[in-house]
DNA sequence: CTGTTAGCGCTTTCAG
DNA sequence: CTGAAAGCGCTAACAG
């Protein structure tokens, strides 16, 4: 069953069939309703490769996740999510998500070919390192390129993230409405954009409610949850400990509220503790975990849209840049305070 | 730069490079290093589509996985390992993965046109119901199709999965040795393989030590946490309660242990409780959960060994099933007991 | 609005 | 062992 076939069946030229079935204008109303539902009766469906062949666009998009960069893979709880949000998104515009396997870092030109091989029409890359030169290579390609929580530059790309910087002002403000005055924090490794950016909205918050910025209370960690309960220790040995904890991870959340608990003060009695990315755990643990939500499925939307944008955005465009808004969940891991 | 180009500067015919490209036999050692090594040189590499087209295989693995299906994505909190191990053993073999969107119920065919559209050769499910007509149509196509964690059947089809009866008689075993007697379980919807078979793995492992069977320390749980919060419930207002407990699932597990607590009960001191999954939030809980961990990169390992085995058989063998090991690990949710 | 035709880049007989 | 040539199924000028 080709398109041959439907041609020869529908008394028309295969070009006709071709612009039926793609909508293009010039067919008439009347040919394009008897083809397109010949097509469908017969069960057609165009060969994908001829069609990229002929056409060199492939409808493909290519997903750059390098699980071992960082984590081993448990730096993105939440890929689950934007694949979700990605592939439903892109099947909504007929286009198809291909997993790209990770080239070796002296093969510079490596995910360029790629791109080429497979007639890509965009690259989303989440949770690899945008400064090797593999991934330099490809971004300044004119392919276009979105990253997920990953700063990229190039003459046609975006960034999607969450507001990260609102989502902490929020988290901090929340601890503020509950009393809480001496507020810490527990950062993310300060190379990462996210981790950046939510100690920059803690900072802000402060600021907003005239809390004076303390330096023993920014304690840095790494998103994994041995730092967590490192940085809680260091806070509680303090001379003046704080009364609640911006924690930039829930990993390192949990394994605060657990570090905190081990020293002898109850969580959310003594302390508060309110987290960020509201992995499944969040909700397991006891107490169960105040934290921001990102909304992931919608990572996968935006980056899809924008994959649309730049397809036709000219080369000397800047780069864009998406902020999803989070949403704070309260569990119960924060409680009030009268300690000044 | 194409494979022409390539056969003007080596001053060889395209037939001749293709051979050489695709280590056909017939192609002398010395034409062959010479193409091999100017291919390298001008960073040349075919394209996909074409390639696809002339040979009619595209070297493209299919992923179908409705993040729908029960549980709305949180079934599979091991999808990500999957797709780690999946990815690098495809592309070990030079194979591509691509993300299948999921077709609606009312279009039978949609699976299989995907499959022709693409030219896919071979399909990896998990997490859809091997039960629908577009599922059932797909499985009755020489196309090669692995089930993991799915009992799948057809001219060309394989399964995946852990031993999970192993896997439970080694938990119950080792709170046998831990002094237990009374062992109840709270099972997964048994309509689901790896819930019956933990459950039969379960009473195989009574048996072996000739404990009686309870019907009443059996009760089945959906391998959500209110379930195994539920569970555990009924087995503590039990006459006669077990001082152990194995949950076929960590949602379930955990949620079960804060049930006991609640009810009084210390773990591991009163009772003793073992998961099933190793999620991430196992290690995070207090006390961290003893649970079974399953190798999830070595189902995508297996699964790509799978595909590429049945390419090759004929379609009247019978499916095919492979079961992987499991690692029971040891951690602060069971203790020993002297209560008979 | 529709048909003819020339490829897209590669693989694969079929000759030699 | 190598080359010539015929497609693979579709799109996109170019005519009409």
């Amino acid at each position: 069953m080709d398109i041959g076939e439907l041609a020869r069946r529908s008394g028309v030229s295969v070009a006709t069939v071709s612009r039926a079935l793609n909508g293009r204008p010039e067919v008439s109303a009347e040919t394009r309703a008897r083809i397109v539902a010949l097509a469908a009766e017969l069960g057609y469906s165009p060969n994908a490769s001829a069609r990229t062949l002929a056409s060199r666009r492939s409808g493909l998009i290519g997903l750059l996740w390098d699980t071992d960069y960082r984590s081993g893979g448990r730096q993105h709880p939440f890929l689950q999510e934007v694949l979700v949000g990605l592939k439903a998104a892109l099947s909504d515009r007929g286009q198809g998500l291909i997993l790209l396997p990770i080239v070796p870092s002296d093969d510079a030109a490596g995910y360029v070919r790629l791109t080429r091989q497979y007639t890509l029409d965009g690259v989303v890359m989440m949770g690899v390192d945008q400064h090797t030169p593999q991934v330099r290579a490809l971004l300044s390609t004119p392919v276009p390129c979105v990253g997920l929580d990953l700063d990229v530059a190039g003459p046609r790309t975006a960034t999607i993230g969450s507001d990260n910087s609102s989502a902490a002002a929020a988290a901090v403000a929340h601890l503020y409405a509950l009393g809480h005055r001496r507020i810490a924090t527990i950062t993310g490794p300060l190379d990462l954009r996210p981790a950046a950016e939510r100690l920059a909205g803690y900072r802000a918050e402060l600021a907003r409610h005239r809390l004076r910025r303390r330096p023993e209370y920014e304690v840095s960690g790494d998103f994994f949850a041995a730092s967590g309960a490192a940085g809680m220790r260091r806070l509680l040995a303090l001379p003046e400990p704080p009364t609640a904890v911006f924690v930039a991870g829930d990993a390192m959340a949990i394994a605060a509220v657990h570090a905190a608990q081990d020293a002898g003060r109850s969580v959310p009695g003594d302390i508060a503790v309110v987290g960020f990315d509201d992995i499944d755990a969040a909700a397991l643990v006891r107490p169960a975990l105040t934290t921001v939500a990102q909304d992931y499925r919608r990572f996968g939307a935006a980056a899809a849209a924008e994959l649309a944008e730049l397809t036709t955005a000219p080369l000397t465009a800047p780069p864009r840049s998406t902020m999803l808004p989070t949403r704070l969940v309260v569990r119960e891991s924060c409680g009030t305070t009268t300690d000044p």
